[in-house]
Formats: C-alpha cells, structure tokens, sequence
DNA sequence: ATGGTGGATGCTCCA
C-alpha cells in the first residue's frame, strides 16, 4: 500500500498537479494538507474521477484544511480540534489491514520565534504540545498506526540547508524541536522516511517560493513527514521524496512524500 | 540586514 503526504497550498487551483502526481506516484491513499477549500466547495468529482473513490474531507474557507483520498474503502473518520480551535488541521480515518491513519497540518508559527512576541508561535507549540500529551496517553501500544502531514518543524541537522543559520528561524529552533522530539516519543514513532535516508545526508521536503531559483539556492527543509508505529517498522518498503513536483508547473511550495507498506 | 513570492480574499491575511 503506497501512502502520500503532500501539503497542496490551494487544492482547487493545483487540481491538473493532483492527477500529475497520479501518474509519477499512484498512491492508494493520498493526504492533502492546506486544501484552502470549505467542504461544500470541495472538488469531490474531480478526484473521484482520478478514481479516489473514497474521500475524508475537512476544510474551511481560505485557510488550511486537510483531506483524505483514497482508492481503498475508509473506515470510521474523526477530525480533532486541537487548541480548542476549530481550524481543519486534522483527520483520522481507518484503512484496510487495520491501519489507523492520521493526517496533520500543525500551525506554520509565524516569523518571530519568541511565544511572548509571537501568538503563531504560541499557538504553534501548543499544538505539538498538545499533541504529543494526547498520543502519550493513547494506549494499545502494538496498534498498526500511521501518521503523516505538514508538521511544519525540520527536526534533524540535515534536514535543514544550514542548521547554525536556521536555529532562529521558526521550523528549526530548540523550543520547536524538543517538543517534536517529545511527540515524537509519546508512542516510540518511526521516521518512516529517514529509516531509508540516512540522517547525515540532506532531505528536504519545502522550497520557499521567495528564492529566485530554488534549484541553484536549494535552501529547503523537510517539514513533511510520515510516522509509522514500532509494529509497522518491519513492513516498511521504500520511501520517495518527489523532489521533481517542486519544478511542475505553478507548483505547491511543498513535495509529495511517499511510503510503500508491505500488504499482510 | 533585508526582502524576496504565492494563494485566497476583497481594500489584508497567511504561509
């Protein structure tokens, strides 16, 4: 089974790059974050049509929004308020296999990384808090999870252009990193992407669009991520980063990322 | 050190 992650920026206006990716990767099941669509304007035809029979939609008019589009049938779906807000940055929903699926778009921050100065960077760490407090108390510990998304942080040296350069830039700082690495812990989560790349080896995943040429400048970091659970480690296949999405035409600022489960 | 671009919206927010 192939899951993709991939954050759209505007799922309405890059629909002609949803069947692209169809054809470099055809995924399964595909996660979509900043769909910036509200669910009665949702291009559900459309996707059906690519033939995401299956669809778990939750957006909001303009900003963020996630979704859930897959070839196989979705079991039960839940969508999270987080912060105790009601902003469309999550989704779960059960796959075949008995896989429980979650999809994230954790808040971008902001520019100041200061909570005090900053409420997107408060807003921000909360979230992950919050997160990582919500999955520590989840128990079932052998269950067969996935979780993928935006999650807006670059957590590893080498997923960052310049790890000195960026420890003050919001995506990167200490304050951001630790509570990724505390989620990260809460449930002994497996960087499904870095199992296959080592992590001195550099990996992005987000270009900015302000770089004149993003290729020459290639100042990315990898904000996208795929989690699997300890007990599905062993049924990890191969991972792909599709760099290439960054040159489609009028593209997403963010790359698919990919992971191929073994069926068992 | 600064400003750079892109998307949705509607005379500005967010990334």
């Amino acid at each position: 089974m192939r899951i993709v992650t991939w954050n759209i920026n505007s799922l309405r206006l890059r629909l002609p790059l949803v069947e692209r990716l169809v054809g470099a990767l055809n995924p399964d099941v595909l996660c979509l974050q900043e769909t910036k669509v509200e669910d009665g304007l949702f291009p559900h035809e459309a996707l059906a049509a690519l033939g995401f029979a299956h669809r778990a939609v939750v957006g909001m008019k303009g900003y963020n929004g996630v979704a859930i589009l897959s070839r196989l049938p979705l079991g039960a779906t839940t969508a999270k308020r987080w912060c105790g807000r009601k902003d469309a940055r999550h989704l779960a929903v059960r796959l075949p296999g008995d896989i429980e699926l979650h999809n994230f778009y954790v808040p971008a921050g902001g520019d100041i990384p200061d909570p005090a100065a900053n409420d997107k960077f408060a807003h921000k760490l909360s979230f992950v808090e919050e997160a990582a407090r919500w999955w520590a108390r989840q128990k079932q510990r052998g269950a067969r999870r996935v979780l993928v998304g935006d999650l807006n942080i670059a957590p590893l040296e080498h997923d960052v252009w310049s790890h000195k350069q960026l420890l003050d830039v919001v995506s990167h700082t200490p304050a951001e990193v630790e509570r990724f690495a505390r989620w990260q812990e809460s449930q002994g989560w497996v960087d499904a992407v870095r199992h296959f790349v080592p992590a001195d080896q550099k990996l992005y995943s987000w270009w900015s669009y302000r770089a004149h040429d993003w290729v020459a400048s290639n100042r990315g970091r990898r904000l996208d991520h795929i989690w699997v659970s300890p007990v599905l480690q062993p049924s990890l296949e191969r991972a792909i980063v599709l760099r290439e999405a960054r040159g489609w035409p009028q593209p997403s600022d963010h790359v698919p990322v990919s992971i191929d489960l073994a069926a068992d």
